[in-house]
DNA sequence: CCATGGTTTTTTGTCTATAATCGGCTCATC
DNA sequence: GATGAGCCGATTATAGACAAAAAACCATGG
């Protein structure tokens, strides 16, 4: 049995997670200021650990930094939202076909568990939390570290952007979690099927068909300065 | 005319950018510890820009942390070279098909001048320098800013890559300065043309030319212990 | 020669302090 | 009323200090 790999957990990696889920979570408007002695005092850690954890978010996009340094929850437009979508318009069939190729019995049975609980389970949040997690789990089967790491970052604007949508009072999509399961279980059926060309068709059907679902535009309803 | 985007220049940034030219030049050794004390000295700056650049260059595959926080190089496999190829024969198509959509004039101009400048150039060095260019300019021209951050990343460890090669004094390419211009004058035909399948294919062919004539394996001259 | 245990040195993780910088406010002036 | 200078609080950027942990070293015993 392979040993678990131990990780290294600094404060800077504890407050990172905790800030993305934060911001994820919606608990920062996006386009909100967040200054350093806030976080500092908010989470009881010095400076030094907030502003490596800050850094990292900024790769991941879920907080930019202006030309003078601030920190801020950045605020997504259409145009950033169609910038994600192309790109995992792009990963999401490579993903799904070199799993097609790799995946061993214990993904699919990840995946197949992560379904039968999309059927099951109440809330918008766990939905879209399944649903990151269903495809997380390809991405991961996929086994490219350099894919995966693609990936992490659009899941997280992903998230952001939901939070800000809910934000707003915004429906997220109309797609029932019966239909997500319906279309995780068709995927996965491509995927199972073992061949690749079948899954990235298939991973492509399904992301373009979600992306047609969303609201692209958000209704103005906030100040439209110039 | 748009002004000039004042970038905020902190020593982080810096110290990010000369260890990043550093590492691919070749100037640590692949597998080498870093330490922040040493880089600290020999950059004349205090530890906290130092561990800020350290962070950047980790999700920019450049340097790596082992579990108890210890900096190195990383020691690309043939798997990294494979996974990596993967990901870029996923990202010039889709590059190359934003830029036959969306390209302006002045790229064409820049892509242009490029491929005169790889004719008369004389080092390898230099080739790779241009080629790298060239890609960067597309997929700029691509306008996706999440596309350009995954290709970022690839550009980089494809550097690492070529300087772990050299360091090992095993040719990168069999690939002429000639073979090279013409390659790009194919690709920046299609792109041209506007037509976004025409690009992609292309693009495509060129990467998929471009991993042939690279070598697979390194030749374990070192030690290959268990 | 290899393994083992303890000691020393190095390196990291974190905190705090200080200087520079920015943002906003007041207030005088046109 | 609008505008710009100047001050003040807030924030960032960097440096330096310290404890804890890891690695390297060295001697000792098999």
């Amino acid at each position: 049995m392979p040993l678990a790999r131990v990780e290294r957990n600094n404060l800077s990696q504890t407050v990172c997670s905790r800030l993305a889920r934060a911001i994820m979570a919606g608990q920062f408007k996006p386009g909100s200021k967040i200054s350093e002695p806030s976080l500092s005092e908010m989470l009881g850690v010095s400076r030094a650990p907030i502003r490596e954890a800050l850094i990292e978010l900024e790769l991941r996009g879920l907080v930019e930094f202006d030309a003078t340094g601030r920190t801020r929850v950045p605020v997504l437009s259409p145009l950033d939202i169609d910038e994600i979508h192309t790109v995992r318009l792009m990963i999401d069939p490579v993903a799904a076909s070199l799993a097609a190729e790799r995946a061993k019995a214990s993904t699919f049975n990840a995946l197949a568990a992560n379904i039968a609980a999309t059927r099951s389970v109440k809330t918008l949040a766990d939905v879209s939390r399944l649903d990151a997690e269903f495809h997380d789990t390809i991405v991961r089967a996929a086994g490219n570290r350099r894919l995966l790491l693609c990936w992490n970052s659009l899941r997280d604007q992903v998230g952001l952007w939901l939070a800000q949508m809910q934000m707003r009072h915004q429906p997220v999509t109309k797609r029932t979690r019966q239909e997500t399961a319906e279309a995780h279980q068709t995927l996965l059926d491509a995927i199972r099927s073992g061949d690749p060309k079948k899954a990235a068709a298939a991973a492509h059907k399904h992301v373009a068909g979600w992306i047609k679902v969303m609201p692209k535009a958000p209704a103005d309803d906030d100040k439209a300065n110039p």
